[in-house]
DNA sequence: TGCCAGGTGTACT
DNA sequence: AGTACACATGGC
């Protein structure tokens, strides 16, 4: 039996009128963190700001949330879960679809996809997540951020359904300003150079220079964010827009990976994106990309999309 | 084996 | 301003 006092029924139709794919919402890329129980392949388990969280989807409506905390941070649990699995974000991504695609089925393999929810993240969690994703593939990138937080992170143990667990959370800034860089090269995939720009960034945040709730300010426009994010070494334009997206909330921001620009092409019939990806083209291909996309929401449109070419073009399975 | 992976910085022309 | 290459390593 478990410690947990806090059980929600998370989800309802009443609270959404889409279905919400918890797999894929977690799984997708906002965060690197979260395991998946073994005793239920439904069932998702992490450590947010100190505490144990279990989500469990029973179907894809309705989402228990547990805890053995009523809060996360400064949020009563239910609150946290609002926010954090974004419910208030509901489109429109697309203003009309099937008018954009020059190929066939895509419409039909993107409705698979409707109740995937981009989450709202950590700003720092996300940065030094993202600053490890550069040119490698997805199975290295959980492995270095799951390495920093077993070498930096606190422990947390408890106990679920009559199995213990043993976790470890996102170390603060504080922790990563302060660690021995040969150590934090190990987790960092024996990269040097991330290793060092990982700690210079958590240095600046530590010591408060970059503010990520300053920067998360609604009046601050994505050029502003993206120039200074892009100040630090190891932040480029595509990492400082999924910082943007995905730790700061800006839904509105659009970062172009190797898979966007691969669907930009084949899907949108972009030709700027079978050219190189230079800072120039890079915005130019954002611009294009908004006059299709719902431009208040063209980051999350694009991670529906992101996902659907993943999955369903590429069939990459890993998470 | 060789190419691709949620890119960026530097050193060239 | 545009291109080539190093960085590091796992998967297919």
């Amino acid at each position: 039996m478990n410690k947990y006092k806090t059980v929600i029924r998370y989800m309802d139709t009443l609270l959404s009128d889409t279905p919400l794919l918890l797999f894929d919402s977690l799984f997708s890329g906002q965060t690197f963190r979260w395991i998946i129980s073994p005793n239920n392949k439904h069932c998702f388990i992490s450590v947010i700001q100190g505490s144990p969280v279990i989500l469990i989807a029973e179907d894809t409506m309705h989402i228990l949330v547990f805890s053995d905390t009523e809060t996360i941070g400064d949020k009563p649990l239910r609150k946290w879960a609002e926010h954090y699995l974004t419910i208030d974000i509901k489109g429109p991504f697309f203003s009309d679809v099937s008018l954009f695609f020059s190929s066939s089925n895509t419409p039909t393999l993107l409705m698979d996809f409707n109740g995937l929810k981009v989450l709202r993240e950590d700003p720092f969690e996300t940065a030094v997540t993202f600053m490890c994703a550069q040119g490698i593939g997805m199975p290295i990138i959980r492995r270095q951020v799951m390495n920093i937080c077993r070498v930096f992170g606190d422990a947390v143990t408890f106990s679920f359904e009559g199995n213990p667990y043993t976790l470890y959370g996102f170390p603060s800034p504080e922790r990563l300003a302060a660690a021995h860089p040969g150590e934090l090269r190990l987790c960092t995939n024996n990269n040097c150079a991330r290793a060092s720009n990982v700690r210079k960034m958590a240095e600046a945040v530590a010591s408060g220079r970059l503010d990520f709730r300053k920067l998360a300010a609604p009046e601050r426009s994505l050029d502003i964010i993206r120039e200074e994010l892009c100040g630090y070494d190891g932040i480029g334009p595509k990492i400082a827009d999924c910082i943007a997206l995905f730790g700061l909330g800006r839904f509105d921001a659009f970062p172009i990976d190797t898979h966007v620009r691969q669907y930009l092409y084949e899907w949108f019939g972009l030709k700027k994106a079978a050219m190189a990806l230079t800072a120039k083209n890079y915005m130019e291909l954002q611009r294009e990309i908004r006059t299709i996309l719902n431009p208040d929401l063209a980051g999350y449109a694009g991670h529906l999309l992101f996902h659907c070419w993943r999955k369903r073009v590429k069939r990459l399975d890993t998470a």
